[in-house]
DNA sequence: CTGAAAGCGCTTACAG
DNA sequence: CTGAAAGCGCTTACAG
C-alpha cells in the first residue's frame, strides 16, 4: 500500500505537492501535475481516508437508522436506500447504517456516533407525529436532514424534504375523473397520522373542486393489510353500488380493493378505477397492474444529500422542500392500460 | 470535544493510562481505573474513531453493496439489513452502504473502498450463478463473506453462509402431506438458477420419499409475478383436477396461486394447500395468511459477521454454513389456521 | 503498574 | 509554484 510520502519520493516532489495534486490540482504547474499523476498511477496510490478524516475532522459518512417496525412494511426501502447511496456517492460520501431504539431512547446512539466521529450527520426517515429526534438533534447541534414532516402545529426543527401527499391524492382523483369516474372513495388508515390526514385532505379538496361527492366515501381501515382494504371496499360497495373509483392510501390497501372487486365479479379499471400510493414492487406484479403514486426517490435523495452537505454552514432550519409524486398509470385505473396477461 | 490528553490531565495520569483504561482495563490498578473512569464520565469523553483507525488500520466498518435490480424484488431486504446491522454492532462494527455496477464491472469499487480504508471487508449477497466477485476478492486478498452460494461445480472461493432451500421445500411437502395432501405441485422459476434448482430438487426428493407423484407437477413460471403464478396454477389445475397442494418458489408466485384458486372458487388451505418462500411482509398481509419458509435472518447475520470478523486471521475458504429455514404456518396451508378475518 | 516517545498518513497555514 | 514543519488524536512497543 503506497503512501503519500512514497508517491512524493517517486515523483521527486514534496508530499504537500502530491496532496495538492489530489485536492487542489490548479495550484500545480501542468508538467508537475502530470508527473505526480503518473507516479500516483504507477504506484496505484489511494489516499488513506482515516488519515484525511483525522486531519480534517470530516468523515464523509452519513448515518441512517435502519428501521425495524414489522407493523408497517416499508416496501420501497431498498429503492430509497439505493437512491440515497447513489446521491451520497456523487458527493464522495457514503451511508453508514445503524440501529437504535425508537423515539427519544435512541438519541444516545445518534449522539455517540457523532461524538466518536463515525458520521458527520444524519438522514432521518420514518418520521412520526411529534417525532422527538428533530428537536433533540437540533439542540445538540448535530447536523441532520429529515425525509418526512413531523406534523406538528408549530414549526418543525431543522430542514426537511417531503412528498406532497395531498397533491398526490388530488392527481389520482383528477385522473379517475378524466376517465369518467364520478363517485370516488378514499381508503385511509386507522390512527390519525399526519401522512393519512394529508392524503385524505387532498382527496376531499379535489373532489369538492370537481363537484364530486365525498360524504360517506372516506373509510378508515384498521390496519395496513390486504384483508382490511378488501373489507373496507366491500363496505363501500354495499353502501353505494354506483361507486366507480377508489383512491387508496397505500398499495397494500389498494390490493385489498382489487381483490374484493374481483370477488364481486367487478373488473378493476373497467367497472371501478383503483389507485394506490408509493408504487411499490407489488404494483407492477399484480394483474391488472396497479396505478400508483410514485415518490420521486432520486430527487428526494438528491435534495436530502444536497441540503445536509451544503458547504454554506449547517442546514438552515427554514430549508423545506415539498416534492410532487408522479402518477404511474396501469390497468387498475385505465382499461386496456398495461395489463399483463 | 474532550481528547485523551485532556482526560489524562484531568485524572492526573498519562494518556497511555487512559487508553489502557479503555482498551485494556485489567492493566490498571482498581483505584486508578476508577479515577480515570470518573474523568472520562465527567468530561463526556468519546474516543475519536478516526485516530484509532489510523493507528490500528482497522475501521470496524463492513461494506455492503445495496442492490438495484428492479427485475427481482427483494421484499425482505429491510429485515436482512436490520439483522446485519444489529449483528455488526454487537461486535462494535457498523455497515457501510455503497452502490456498484453488477458483476465484474463493480470490482474496482470494492477495491477502492478497501484500499482507501473505508471498510475492512465485505458482505456479499444476491449471489448469482458464476458470480465473479468471490474469485476476484479472494485473489486480491480482500476479506469477504458471502450470503448465498455461487452454484458452480467447482469449490466456491471464500467462505459462505446460506439457507438450505432443498430442506425448505421438503419441509413444505411434508407439512402438506401431513395435512392429507397427495398431489403436490411445484411452481418454479424460468432461468435455471441454482436457487431454483435447489428448491425444486428438495420438492422432488421429498415427494419421492413419501411416494407422491411428481410427473407433470413441476411448472416453470416465466417471471416472478403474481400473474405468472396464477397462470401456472391454472395450467396445473386444468391438467390435474385432483391437485391439492402447491409449493411455490416465492411468496409472489404463491400469491398468484392463491388468486387463481379464488377465481376458480377453490379455498386455499381447504381445497388446496399453498406455501411460499421467504416469509415476506406479503405473507402476513393476505387473507388467508400465506404459509411460508422464513429465512432465519438473525442467525444468518450473526454467522456472516462472526466468520468475517473472526480474529484468527482471514476467513478460511472452507468455512461453510448451511442454515435451516423455518416453516411459518398460516391459513393457506392449514384450514382454520391464522386466517385474518 | 505507569509514563515518555514515536508514529499511523494525511492536510494546512506559512515561508520562500 | 513548491517545500519544511506542525499537528489531527489515538495506540503500541519499550523503559522504568
Amino acid at each position: 500500500m503506497a503512501t503519500l510520502k512514497q508517491v512524493a519520493a517517486h515523483a521527486e516532489v514534496s508530499v504537500q505537492t502530491v496532496s495538492n495534486a489530489l485536492n487542489a490540482p490548479h495550484r500545480l504547474r501542468a508538467d508537475t501535475l502530470e508527473r505526480v499523476n503518473r507516479s500516483i498511477e504507477l504506484l496505484n496510490y489511494r489516499p488513506n481516508r482515516n488519515a484525511r478524516s483525522l486531519r480534517t475532522s470530516a468523515v464523509e459518512l452519513i448515518g441512517y437508522c435502519v428501521p425495524n417496525w414489522p407493523t408497517q412494511t416499508h416496501l420501497v426501502m431498498d429503492q430509497f436506500l439505493h437512491a440515497l447511496c447513489a446521491a451520497a456517492e456523487r458527493t464522495g460520501r457514503h451511508i453508514l447504517l445503524f440501529t437504535a431504539p425508537p423515539g427519544v431512547d435512541g438519541m444516545p446512539v445518534y449522539d455517540d456516533l457523532h461524538a466518536r466521529r463515525l458520521v458527520d450527520g444524519f438522514v432521518l426517515s420514518q418520521t412520526e407525529t411529534h417525532d422527538p429526534r428533530h428537536g433533540w438533534l437540533k439542540e445538540q447541534e448535530i447536523p441532520f436532514i429529515s425525509f418526512g414532516r413531523v406534523w406538528k402545529e408549530t414549526t418543525q426543527p431543522g430542514p426537511w424534504v417531503d412528498v406532497d401527499g395531498a397533491a398526490g391524492s388530488a392527481m389520482a382523483v383528477r385522473h379517475l375523473h378524466e376517465a369518467g369516474r364520478r363517485r370516488i372513495a378514499f381508503l385511509s388508515w386507522p390512527k390519525s397520522s399526519g401522512l393519512a390526514e394529508d392524503r385524505l385532505g387532498g382527496w376531499g379538496n379535489a373532489c369538492k373542486e370537481l363537484g364530486l361527492p365525498t360524504s360517506g366515501l372516506a373509510v378508515r381501515c384498521r390496519e395496513d393489510s390486504i384483508a382490511e382494504g378488501a373489507r373496507a371496499t366491500g363496505e363501500l360497495l354495499d353502501a353505494d353500488p354506483f361507486l366507480d373509483g377508489i383512491v387508496a392510501l397505500s398499495d397494500i390497501l389498494a390490493l385489498g380493493a382489487l381483490r374484493e372487486l374481483g370477488r364481486r365479479g367487478l373488473t378493476p379499471g373497467v367497472d371501478v378505477g383503483v389507485t394506490g400510493f408509493d408504487d411499490s414492487p407489488l404494483a407492477d406484479v399484480v394483474s391488472p397492474g396497479l396505478t400508483s403514486l410514485r415518490q420521486p426517490m432520486d430527487d428526494i435523495a438528491a435534495e436530502l444529500i444536497s441540503i445536509l452537505t451544503d458547504p454554506d454552514g449547517p442546514p438552515d432550519a427554514s430549508t423545506e422542500r415539498l416534492l410532487h409524486p408522479e402518477l404511474v398509470i396501469r390497468g387498475s385505473s385505465a382499461p386496456g392500460g398495461s395489463t399483463r396477461y
